[in-house]
DNA sequence: GGTAGGATGGGCT
DNA sequence: GCCCATCCTACCC
């Protein structure tokens, strides 16, 4: 059986579609926390007006440009953080957010983090709900997924899945595009 | 089972 | 000043 594996560079530097996609069933680590990614969206940018980097290169969005594989976190509604690993060759935006994970390690310490979640399945299932679980703030960004504190990795033992694709969730802009990606029948979703 | 409303701050016009 | 890639609570079936 083959130990898990980093996922490499170059598993970034592709369109940021084909990326949402195969980042399912990976699995997200930081210190005792991990779990498996079960829900993406892709913000490939261009011509994709809900993508933050649609506007250009800002301060906020300079990472979305830059190498691939670097996480862009930003504050949503004053509150909350969303996490996005960036796609694309270095100078192509393109990131994907990421939406729900199934825990897998330091249930615990994410049940400390999130008290007004009441089952396993709820601790991680949205995009402001697992940046808190996994301690995950603005403090991270243009951090590297391939050497940490945040890390992607392959797991040992990959179990098949089909994919789910529907449109995004909390967009105004192009709502109707199909770039939100889920594992089908997975529990752990913020929605079916 | 469902949903309306409020919290709260940074980015952009 | 307005707009958010959200979540929780209260309240109503």
């Amino acid at each position: 059986m083959p130990a898990p594996e980093i996922l490499p560079r170059k598993f970034y530097a592709r369109s940021t579609v084909e990326v949402a996609k195969d980042l399912l069933g990976k699995e997200l680590v930081h210190g005792e926390t991990a779990g498996i990614i079960v829900e993406t969206e892709a913000y490939p940018g261009g011509d994709d007006l809900a993508s933050h980097s649609a506007r250009g290169l800002t301060d906020r969005t300079r990472v979305i440009f830059g190498p691939p594989g670097h996480v862009y976190v930003y504050l949503i509604y004053g509150i909350y953080q969303c996490l996005n690993i960036v796609a694309e060759p270095a100078g192509h935006p393109g990131c994907v957010l990421i939406r729900a994970i199934e825990p897998t390690r330091g249930i615990e310490i994410m049940q400390e983090r999130r008290p007004a979640a009441k089952r396993k399945e709820a601790l991680a299932n949205g995009p402001g709900k697992l940046t808190l679980a996994f301690g995950i703030t603005r403090t991270f960004y243009g951090s590297d997924v391939t050497k940490g504190p945040l890390l992607v990795q392959r797991r040992a033992k990959e179990t098949p899945f089909k994919i789910q694709t529907t449109p995004r969730i909390g967009i105004t802009h192009c709502a109707e595009r199909p770039l939100r990606f889920l594992i089908e029948g997975n529990p752990f979703v913020s929605r079916g």
